[in-house]
DNA sequence: AAATGCTACCTTGCATTACCAGTTTCTGGG
DNA sequence: CCCAGAAACTGGTAATGCAAGGTAGCATTT
């Protein structure tokens, strides 16, 4: 038990809840959400990714489409579907009561 | 995928900080704690609080001491230990970046 | 055209985790 | 003595992220 595994631990969970905010936002294929996510200090490597955007494409939770690159193999741009965004709705709930839960346990004395 | 299975899946590894906060404060034993998570909409059972404690101590983060019960078996109360609480020290940064970088990823536009 | 390197997508096996449904141990009261 | 309740504990299961490797298409160089 040390403190990157945990680090890793709690991050479980809230990248299919960040992938999904990625994909609302427009179209978007592996490489670009990685960027985003290693901008915003998450983490991410490819073998993670792929399952779970597999996941959200056989959940209807997202589609994409096959776009010819101008340099190298085509991509898989993704978009959200509308299934997918009242499930986002869901999920953003969830990260604000669990936010809440936190501070009102961490914030205790 | 549904959104309870998801829900359970963002809390997953946010149980161990809480935990080591709870007994950060003082001499609790399970059902207290338990009792404290639930108040904090964190609900959890015992068959997931039994190993995460023995985790705990076997890491040396908390150590526990039998203490009679008026009414009941004997109980085992937790403290954390010094080991334990710089590792909570830790935990609060990692949480603290974590709220950040999903700040960043949902308020993006 | 052949070889090399890069890009993008995908798959497999592993370690870890929480959950669920029980089981064991202990105490005290009828 | 027996039973109910409290407290601690134990497999089995499902889900996850990660590391590592594999496949295929495109571009550049030789």
């Amino acid at each position: 038990m040390n403190a990157s595994n945990t680090q890793i631990q709690m991050r479980k969970g809230l990248l299919e809840f960040c992938i999904l905010h990625i994909i609302s936002r427009g179209e978007v294929y592996a490489s670009d959400m990685i960027d985003e996510l290693t901008e915003a200090q998450m983490i991410v490597v490819e073998g993670t990714l792929y399952p779970l955007l597999n996941r959200l494409k056989k959940s209807g939770l997202a589609t994409y489409k096959w776009i010819e690159s101008e340099s190298g193999p085509p991509r898989k741009y993704y978009t959200i579907t509308e299934e997918g965004k009242s499930f986002l709705a869901t999920l953003d709930q969830t990260w604000e009561s669990l936010v809440h839960s936190i501070q009102f346990i961490t914030t205790k004395h």
